[in-house]
DNA sequence: GCCGGATATCGACATGTGTCAACATTGACG
DNA sequence: CGTCAATGTTGACACATGTCGATATCCGGC
């Protein structure tokens, strides 16, 4: 039943609009059209290479001061850049006194991955279930 | 050993660039730079429904008078986007008399998904191996 | 309460991108 | 070989996007 698609999408997209095979049947406009942020928010090698360090972090999550150094990006633009990817519902955003701290959100991983899964039936489920 | 990253990538690209999940070690920028154009390419709504109805056509291979009824776009905007697949080395392109016709890659697909595969150990030789 | 550090927002700028109309190219078929 | 249908290429345009500096906001410590 849950299987992740149900509180990915960020605010004002359709919750199901997700996570069926790209080769399984022709994705529909309005599909389309809603996983497509999610896509263009990775789109980008900052923010390719901000999500993978964030999910790589230890436990899942990071602050910002943690990404800064890796980056010749000026402090603004990675804020940006962050905001893009929360408002794609890729990651979550946690302050913490100073700090703030985005973590990971393994549903909307998953929900990659399963766009991009071949339509053989037994790999549809193997993860979630 | 090959595990569809080999002959995966554009030309001009390293081929040994992709198929690390994201989560599993921060994506270096060299690999972002090398990823980000795959991901460039389905982050368009009208690309990604080429994308979804070439894979999902039957024999995983559909000829552009096969695709132009499904957009209000023009033909050479149709065109402009297979070429964007193509270049990113989603989809082959094959020349049958008049027609063109664009075939599904699914080493490209299954490079995708192991992008976003939680690096479970179980999860990620499952489709391949 | 004030100061300083961490992060976000704003405005501006250069560059990239999606789209089209016009035209070029290719190949089938008489 | 000339015509027509299918597809690609080119040039131009409006619009989106990545980046920065300047500034604002929030919060902890003194």
């Amino acid at each position: 039943m849950s299987n992740s698609c149900d509180d990915l999408v960020p605010p004002g997209a359709d919750p199901l609009t997700c996570c069926v095979p790209l080769s399984r049947e022709p994705i529909s406009p309005e599909q389309a059209t809603s996983v497509v942020p999610m896509l263009k928010a990775i789109a980008d090698p900052a923010r390719l290479r901000l999500l993978s360090l964030v999910l790589s972090h230890e436990g899942g999550e990071a602050c910002v001061c943690d990404l800064l150094p890796h980056f010749d990006l000026s402090q603004p633009t990675i804020s940006h850049h962050l905001k893009v990817l929360h408002e794609a519902g890729l990651v979550d955003r946690e302050k913490r006194g100073t700090w703030v701290y985005y973590l990971a959100r393994p549903a909307a991983m998953e929900a990659l991955a399963g766009l991009f899964t071949a339509d053989t039936g037994a790999a549809r489920t193997a993860v979630g279930a």
